[in-house]
DNA sequence: AAAAAAG
């Protein structure tokens, strides 16, 4: 199991029946861990400091104490387009995931919910707002939007929840965080999730919180083992080859794939579908029908290959997902740690592949640091560049199995015939030139004596890549 | 330096 779960079980957190039933249905017995220790600090009614990172089940450990809160109180008793609790998210994609979640754990109480945010029709989302409305799910733009022009009055939130308010000041949400707090009542319940905690994030949660309780669990990198790691050098230029190689090759059924940029985004998925390979983009240039149909293609499995930008770095749940790869490294490390979360979630096991040109070494290593451990360099056999149109044949014939969702075994990505030569970085890179690093292994390339040499100076002059340039975009979206 | 989010 990736995402831990406690000695606990779910009857046991005080949540009133239909929500416990509703558990049930979901297939969940177990709380995790950051479920275990934020339901009951909900449920008292007080504030909430919680450092977690997607992946840890934190949506549900929100989630399902503040039904039970609402619920607590007839909805007759409560003003008709008055939400009273209101969950502020970084992203649409994790907006409409967790109304889902809402939707799932409260389906069988009389609450109810909707979700906005900007790149649709307003109009259905004014229709929505009119009619009786329990718990508001937003990303901040649209709501701010549609709160000037007094489509949805916030004076009646008794719950506020900011997710991931670590992005969402990294996007420069601020200013319209500030100006959404100040239209909710002051007395009222605050829950602050963040996966960090920037002296940024510690000045919002004093302004916000009074005498809150603080949870955190583990970070997950550190707990991700199940989430196998390697690394393929490759150049830039032939990484989209090797891309169609390694999905053919390895016959991968359902892959996540990270691009740097929304442009690189779309050239790789061209590219793949030109190979024949089923494949979309996401990205923030999308429509957001594009992006809503991409995403639910791959959810439900017809879509073999998403190509991402970091927009779904953090906090999608694709279920079952077995490979995840880094077509380039992110630029701030942490990232990597929230990309290959997108695998290995739920108790399936998941492999992460990252296809490194030197010029990302330096992002390797910060990486490397990051998670305190070397990610293995790994050859890829039979892939030559620009010599490789198709692959060859796998040795043996695939069976037409369906796509085998539940997993117990090794990861896809690693078949017991692929060789893996683990070299170290200096052995491969300054032995021999990017073009040679494909070229099937000569006997006199064996270095067995430097497979597991520990690089000591890993950190050698590089400290942490800080994100100093992301918080202050004081001018923000000029208004 | 890129991406996300209002249009």
């Amino acid at each position: 199991m990736t995402i831990e779960t406690t000695s606990l079980n779910f009857n046991e957190l005080g949540l009133s029946e239909p929500i416990q039933r509703a558990i049930a249905d979901a297939g969940y017995t177990t709380p995790t861990p950051i479920q275990a220790k934020a339901i009951p600090q909900v449920l008292s009614g007080g504030d909430l400091l919680a450092g977690a990172q997607t992946g840890t089940g934190k949506t549900a450990g929100f989630t399902l104490p503040i039904l039970h809160l609402l619920s607590q109180k007839p909805l007759s008793e409560v003003a008709k387009g008055h939400p009273r609790c209101l969950m502020l998210t970084p992203t649409r994609e994790l907006a409409a995931q967790i109304e889902e979640s809402v939707k799932t754990y409260g389906k069988y109480l009389p609450l109810t919910s909707t979700v906005i945010f900007g790149g649709v029709n307003a109009n259905p989302q004014i229709a929505r707002l009119k009619k009786p409305l329990d718990i508001l799910v937003a990303t901040p733009g649209r709501l701010l939007d549609h709160a000037n022009q007094k489509n949805v009055d916030l004076s009646g939130v008794e719950i506020l929840v900011l997710d991931e308010a670590d992005r969402m000041l990294d996007m420069g949400f601020i200013r319209d965080i500030k100006k959404i707090l100040a239209m909710l009542p002051k007395q009222r319940q605050n829950l602050l999730f963040s996966a960090t905690f920037s002296d940024e994030i510690k000045a919002l949660a004093d302004g916000l919180l009074h005498n809150p309780g603080f949870v955190e669990v583990a970070r997950r990198n550190t707990a991700s083992e199940l989430v196998e790691q390697t690394v393929h050098m490759v150049a830039q230029s032939h990484k989209r080859d090797l891309m169609s190689y390694l999905i053919k090759h390895h016959d991968w059924k359902q892959v996540l794939v990270f691009t740097r940029t929304k442009h690189g985004a779309n050239r790789l998925a061209e590219k793949l579908i030109k190979d024949d390979i089923q494949a979309a983009a996401i990205h923030g240039n999308k429509s957001q029908g594009a992006r809503t149909k991409a995403l639910a293609q791959f959810k439900d499995g017809s879509m073999r290959v998403l190509v991402a930008t970091d927009i779904a770095a953090r906090g999608l749940d694709i279920d079952q997902l077995p490979q995840v790869v880094n077509f380039e490294l992110p630029n701030v490390p942490e990232d990597y740690v929230h990309r290959i979360g997108r695998t290995g979630r739920a108790g399936s096991s998941g492999a992460a592949v990252s296809l490194v040109d030197r010029e990302e070494l330096k992002l390797l290593k910060d990486i490397e640091k990051l998670i305190k451990r070397e990610i293995p360099k790994v050859h890829v056999e039979g892939f030559t560049p620009n010599a490789n149109p198709e692959p060859e044949a796998p040795r043996a014939p695939r069976q037409p199995h369906g796509r085998p969702r539940k997993q117990q075994g090794k990861p896809q990505g690693q078949p017991q015939n692929a060789p893996s030569k683990i070299l170290s970085e200096a052995a491969r890179h300054q032995a021999m030139p990017q073009s040679a690093l494909f070229t099937p292994p000569s006997p006199n390339r064996h270095q067995p004596n430097r497979q597991n040499v520990n690089r000591q100076n890993a950190n050698n002059g590089n400290a942490s890549r800080g994100n100093t340039n992301s918080t202050h975009r004081s001018g923000g979206r000029g208004r």
